[in-house]
RNA sequence: CGGGAUGUAGCGCAGUUUGGUAGCGCAUCUGGUUUGGGACCAGAGGGCCGCAGGUUCGAAUCCUGUCAUCCCGACCA
């Protein structure tokens, strides 16, 4: 490719639309344009790494034995119905209507598509297992779309499925899906940690997220310092340390005026918040719950709402609770009669502890909840896990990191088998469920994670495996003859072997070109000027650390080959 | 969904308070001089001032509505 033909309109200064590094610098790249919030038009930079990212996806699924598909982007609703998701899903379902006012969705995941695939073709345990693939454009219509391809409501994904006959297949599916997971990230170059995680809407229980590591990351991660244990803060829990046992001292009613948070209680008793337990107000559907924590946790609602199998989950209004004679600040959970309570794990193991006292700006001190002073209905974990705690499953501590969640696998096990009948004839010649698994990869936001993580000042610092262009050649001074026929016999040459190259034969200064470069990141920049020129040479410049080296132009090619593959094995960009 | 902010040339912005011929930098085009890290001089092109309505002799500017974009938050008793 020459510049001078190239569209990849970079640009000097960032659009304001922009926050993060990964957007600012495909934009500023040429690499991305948005159409409208939440959907891009990928350029010719920024498509060539995404296939070569597809590609890599491709290889690995591949090599697990994945077979590729596609599949529609438009779906019926029907089939949403059937499973019973049109109503669950909500309004981040993409919904659309044809000119005879049938309803549609625009796909956010297969698996009522791929299952009523399987259904229709498929009768018999001897065609298991199958594990089918697509990538595919999909849709969620997102209530806050944010940060480029970080947030997108039109995006690439693949999704890889997975039929087994039973648990131990799907066990050997996830377990092949698992490791080709950390192959496709190593191979993208990216700092990457497999976490345990929450399976959300798409249901079913197991699974892991591949976070790539970044600041900018929407996710919390909690990891261990000396094992390999991760997980989500929405998971992650450990069973409650023992607590030493203290005498059981008699309860008192204190005022505690103007003291509206644990933080004041705790101020103004002068205690530590962790002798406090919290009671919180939750409407759960249309149940109102007491909740029970430690003072100085915080309540995981994504676990409460597990617990409580409902279906919305709201911190209850202050107007409801008043209502109850409650006072928002003060509340507590002896003496309440008629409303569920549930606690944190740690809660019923606490001595001597202070609440709220339903009284007025007062607090009940030394209340023990195994001499029975309040009741607890179920006890179950419900808190975030937080920094510095010990390990669920070692000494070792805990730290807490965010994380760009790049891939997802599940086990969906017989959700939709169940839901859409999706059976096969086993060797008994009865029916069962196929047990079911599925496995995506966000490529657009891969990409935009490879480049929140691979970047300085100047620009994109590609990985090689991932790069759009594996080199540009930079001649200095395009009014001297020699160096620019000199340019235009290297990248002949160099295209001629198979090197994804780029020659800037654009009519600019040397400078402009050096800035472009180092901007749209190619790990290699060839380097034609008159002085090493006149000794047989060209300079070779690593954009990942700047060094500078002379190479003879009979060994370019060679030289540039084997640094190509030795990088493109090596994966990082660092 | 709640809160905040912003829409003026491809990009970044000024102008809006106090209504009076739409500006600056970068980018683009032409000519010249330059030429190893975003050159300089001279000239040129490019605008439904987000959209609709209203007030006014006159609106980018005031009023009303609307759309779009971005950020923050989504309850810790």
């Amino acid at each position: 490719m020459k510049a001078s033909n190239m569209f990849a309109p970079t640009l000097r200064e960032v659009p304001a639309e922009a926050e993060i590094v990964s957007h600012k610098l495909m934009l500023r790249a040429g690499m991305l344009r948005k159409t409208a919030s939440g959907v891009y038009t990928y350029l010719p930079l920024a498509w060539r790494s995404i296939r070569k990212i597809e590609e890599i996806v491709r290889q690995e699924m591949d090599a697990k034995g994945g077979q590729e598909l596609l599949m529609p982007a438009v779906q019926p609703a029907e089939i949403w119905l059937e499973s019973g998701r049109w109503g669950v899903y909500g309004p981040e379902l993409w919904r659309v209507k044809d000119r005879n006012g049938r309803d549609f969705c625009l796909g956010p995941t297969h698996e009522e598509m791929i299952s009523i695939i399987f259904r229709n073709d498929m009768r018999s345990y001897k065609q298991l297992p199958q594990l089918w693939y697509q990538i595919q454009t999909k849709y969620r219509d997102e209530r806050r779309p944010r940060f480029g391809l970080m947030r997108s409501r039109e995006f690439i994904m693949k999704d890889l499925y997975s039929f087994d006959l039973d648990e131990a297949g799907l066990a050997k599916s996830y377990a092949l899906m698992y490791d080709a997971y950390s192959r496709v990230f190593t191979r993208c170059g990216l700092n990457f940690r497999p976490v345990e995680a929450d399976s959300g809407a798409i249901g079913g229980k197991g699974s892991h997220e591949f976070m790539a590591l970044a600041e900018s990351g929407e996710s919390a991660i909690l990891y261990c310092d000396t094992c390999d244990w991760a997980a989500t803060d929405e998971i992650a829990g450990r069973e409650p340390l023992p607590v030493t046992a203290e005498e059981m001292l008699s309860i008192e009613k204190v005022d505690t005026p103007d003291c509206g948070t644990v933080e004041d209680v705790a101020k103004f008793l002068h205690v530590p918040t962790n002798r406090i337990v919290k009671t919180m107000y939750y409407q759960a559907d249309d149940q109102l719950v007491i909740v029970l924590v430690r003072g100085d946790r915080r309540i995981n609602e994504i676990k409460l709402q597990g617990l409580l199998g409902c279906n919305e989950l709201a911190l209850a209004e202050n107007a409801d609770l008043e209502v109850h004679g409650q006072k928002v600040g003060y509340l507590g959970p002896v003496g309440v009669e008629g409303v569920r309570i549930v606690a944190d794990a740690e809660v019923p193991l606490m001595f001597n502890v202070i609440v709220g006292a339903n009284d007025g700006e007062r607090h009940l001190l030394n209340v023990n909840y195994q001499r029975g002073d309040f009741r607890i209905d179920q006890v179950a974990d419900l808190r975030y896990l937080e920094e510095g705690e010990q390990c669920p499953h070692c000494q070792g501590h805990l730290k807490l990191a965010r994380g760009i969640e790049v891939g997802q696998i599940f086990k969906l096990h017989t959700k939709y088998s169940d839901s859409l009948h999706v059976v096969y004839a086993g060797e008994d010649g009865q029916e069962h469920p196929v047990v079911m698994g599925c496995y995506g990869i966000g490529i657009g936001r891969t990409l935009a994670a490879v480049v929140e993580q691979c970047n300085d000042a100047d620009g994109i610092i590609w990985p090689m495996a991932v790069a759009p262009y594996q080199a540009v050649i930079v001649p200095v001074n395009d009014r001297e003859p020699e160096l620019k026929e000199a340019a235009e016999r290297i990248y002949a040459e160099l295209e001629a072997d198979g090197v994804e190259v780029v020659l800037d034969d654009r009519q600019e200064r040397a400078g402009v070109k050096f800035k472009d470069a180092d901007l749209i990141g190619y790990p290699v920049r060839i380097t034609v000027g008159a002085k090493a020129l006149a000794r047989g040479n060209v300079e070779v410049r690593l954009r990942k650390n700047g060094e500078m080296q002379e190479i003879a132009l009979e060994g370019l090619t060679d030289w540039l080959k084997a640094y190509i593959e030795a990088e493109i094995a090596a994966g990082s960009c660092k």
